[in-house]
DNA sequence: TGATATGCCTCAAACTGTTATGTATATGAA
DNA sequence: TTCATATACATAACAGTTTGAGGCATATCA
């Protein structure tokens, strides 16, 4: 039985590749590499689910892309636009809300940020 | 376009459900009310999510159920098994991971806005 | 030369919350 | 009594999303 809809990570991916394109113009194998190395492996998504999402960002508008060739190497940068920064902050409002309220309902003690 | 997988929200339900039956045996609706109130509204799912999951959670072993008749009322009382106190364990360290994880990425340096 | 890392891509399968709908009983107001 | 509402449980089509597995191409280094 294969697990394919791992546990509160729905829509996470987007959330986070956001979060890294609003530091600074990355490519897609190097999100894959940062979101694990930057979380210290606590999170961890396949290219085959990091690529379609930037994909479908691109196709809404809120990043966009461009071939660039570093190192000999040819690679898809991508950079958020400004309506990837809106949703951006709208994501964020819900995480927030998902984490407040099962704070609450589990009686935790999660720092207020 | 409907929204039917909302983000950050796939397993919360078994998640809460778990822990509100870890206080004390609950009914279906009294759950859904519970998970509405307890939350201050930050959370809230549709009955058609909540049956199903105790439905599962009792095929899995996880809970049990009993019919009982209060104040003239009918209703399906499920408490946590054994095998639910573990399950519950694991899904709080998962929370936990997941939870730590998008507060490194979230937490690190962010682009002048 | 061959192994490994980089870099991009696509697809079926599996899972799960939403929305809509249905059934039945109890309660309280008009 | 009658009707609206709340309680209580249940199911189904729909839609979105990550996984896992695969593919292709180039660069690096032993």
């Amino acid at each position: 039985m294969k697990k394919t809809n791992p546990n509160f990570l729905n829509g996470v991916p987007e959330l986070v590749v956001l979060r890294l394109l609003n530091e600074r113009e990355m490519y897609g194998y190097e999100i894959v590499r940062s979101i694990e190395g930057r979380s210290n492996g606590h999170l961890s998504f396949a290219e085959g689910c990091i690529y379609p999402v930037l994909h479908g960002l691109e196709e809404r508008q809120l990043v966009k892309s461009r071939r660039r060739t570093v190192d000999g190497r040819s690679r898809l940068y991508y950079r958020l636009a400004a309506k990837g920064r809106l949703r951006l902050t709208f994501l964020e409002g819900e995480w927030r809300d998902v984490t407040v309220g099962i704070d609450l309902l589990m009686g935790g003690r999660r720092a207020a940020s």
